[in-house]
DNA sequence: CACCCCATTGATATCGTTGTCAAAGAACAT
DNA sequence: ATGTTCTTTGACAACGATATCAATGGGGTG
């Protein structure tokens, strides 16, 4: 038989309800009382019963992460993140995938959250960005900590991303060899990360003189096929960039094929960026210089956050910026 | 404030224990008793509060994914599988990193499972080739069931693939396309994947007459990297093969850079065939030829008959093999 | 008809925690 | 010394399910 809070009162001769205040960092026990049921419960490996602690307390210690992504290196990060932040906190994951363009999103997420009594939501793009969904939230009053928001509310749980500087400075560094010609590739329009990544693009364009053509910037979704469709547009006009900037990796994948499939080669004839380092950057030839943007830390921050404030530290751990790092490999060339 | 057993066995006017025996299925409930409860279940919208199950029937309802893969996508695959037949089982999904080579592993795993109270197992390549691992569950009583086993032991439970008969399938299709020098390259040896994809390799090379070429087998481990090492070793070599079948798309993906980055076209001058349909496998150009495992319907079944057996349903829902498909892309071309 | 057996049902204890509330004692003000 | 407040502690109920075990009643048997 397991070790329960009755073992550990007896062997520290207080009652349980000390040892209950002990192990769940309550006010007002005295030092002496405190040192001497920690003794206790590290003599006997006590650990709480999460079944009984859930039973009595209506908390589900359970965390949930909310996703409509088809990328599932990201995901896979992004849990991996969160599942590392979880351990030995006592808190648990499920998974949720939603349509974000469903419209009875909001109610099931909500019925979601009742059903299983989850504790808090991690929410990650694009349903970061739909303020309406988070304003529900609210109203519902569900804890959650956002990935990568639209905006950086002060009040709420998030962590974000230097996107809009991290395109800024690829932007940058494709113009400093020797570019003039760059075009873009634009990531899901629902994405507020597309806006920051086009805007950084833009304004790195224009900082260094350089004129803004159009028709060197496509509509992308993040796919690899968007990516190849946009390449295949692109490749079609008679005056072609020689570097393009993808939003993400994906994408610069497709245009690559596309660029392949017409005799070009890269970098050769085309200097290409993506945006992530997600696998495939590093996985085809030439590999791809990309932006890596810390997403494992990111979601386990997300979750440590959320878990702060269920435990009453919200002071210690915050809402936070992350920074990206760029990284150049053989797809870009000096002109 | 939910609706609890209480309430039910009130408006079934029946007592809680018989509403109890009704939603755990249990014998000897009259017909009519057992109608007139899940009316006022279905009525009141009746859901068992995970907890109280828990804390009294000493089940945890979470089940423990095992792996030690350093491959997202199919991890990615695998978890969504298995989420997917947890839904409204009432049971739950944890992951569990493992590292197969310590040897802390065993003592470690039973730890967890005691400690978390985990239900049972599922278990991923390659710890599901390690029979003395497979073995101290069993002998701690822990209930388990593995993705793509090395020996199928039909006490246990498992879901497994025709990775023989893919491999062979395939190797043909490479045959059939007029090759006749054809290299490989080796999984990681511990999944036992990776001698049966090897041997349905060369038994389809023999039955159709070829002869072996050791210098053209060469080991991999499942990397991207030992594919691009492999192709290196192979194009160094003074005659080449026309095709390569590599034991999956990462080392096939590795093989076609390290083929472009000596000058050589693929299927021009090399064909190419990988394993699994990993998003890289059309995300490169030209697409690889290559084969489709069911692996999200592997996991889900692995995690579906774990949960029939501990529901009392073993004999609906059993172990089972899976087939693949061969999927033909550009890498592959007729001589 | 008396008896026993088996299927069905329910009263109540129980799982291991936290919540409530009150008691005891220390600290401080009057 | 007395009253007041605050800190610390504990006794006991409660969370919502399942387990135990006994009660009930219908059907079969001799």
């Amino acid at each position: 038989m397991a070790v329960t809070i009755k073992d550990v009162s007896k062997d520290a001769a207080v009652s349980i309800k000390t040892v209950s205040r002990v192990i769940n960092n309550e006010a007002n026990v005295a030092e002496a009382t405190k040192k001497k049921v920690l003794a206790s419960v590290k003599k006997l490996g006590f650990k709480p019963n999460k079944s009984a602690q859930s039973l009595r307390s209506k908390k589900s210690y359970m965390l949930a992460l909310l996703y409509d992504n088809p990328n599932k290196s990201y995901l896979a990060d992004v849990q991996s993140g969160i599942f590392n932040a979880c351990k030995n906190t006592g808190y648990n994951l499920v998974i949720q995938e939603c349509d974000y363009k469903s419209n009875k999103l909001k109610t099931d997420i909500i019925k979601f959250v009742e059903d299983f009594k989850i504790d808090g939501l991690i929410v990650t793009p694009p349903l970061s960005d739909m303020e309406d969904f988070l304003k529900e939230l609210e109203d519902h009053q569900i804890d959650y900590s956002v990935i990568a928001p639209s905006t950086m509310n002060p009040e709420s749980l998030y962590v974000s991303s230097n996107d809009y500087e991290a395109a800024y400075t690829l932007t940058s560094e494709i113009i400093k060899h020797g570019h003039k010609d760059i075009g873009f590739i634009k990531g899901h329009p629902k994405h507020s990360a597309s806006h920051l990544r086009f805007n950084g693009y833009l304004d790195a364009i224009k900082n260094h003189g350089l004129k803004r053509n159009d028709r060197w910037i496509k509509q992308g979704n993040f796919s690899f096929k968007s990516g190849f469709d946009a390449g295949v547009e692109i490749f079609h006009s008679e005056k072609i960039p020689t570097a393009i900037f993808a939003s993400n990796d994906s994408m610069a994948a497709g245009i690559m094929k596309s660029a392949q499939m017409k005799g070009m080669q890269v970098p050769q004839d085309l200097s290409l960026a993506g945006f992530d380092d997600s696998p495939i950057a590093h996985q085809i030839w030439p590999a791809l210089t990309t932006v890596k943007q810390p997403v494992e830390k990111m979601a386990a921050h997300a979750a440590k956050i959320l878990i702060a404030k269920f435990d009453g530290l919200a002071e210690k751990t915050k809402s936070k910026e992350f920074k990206s790092d760029l990284i150049v490999r053989e797809s870009l060339r000096s002109l």
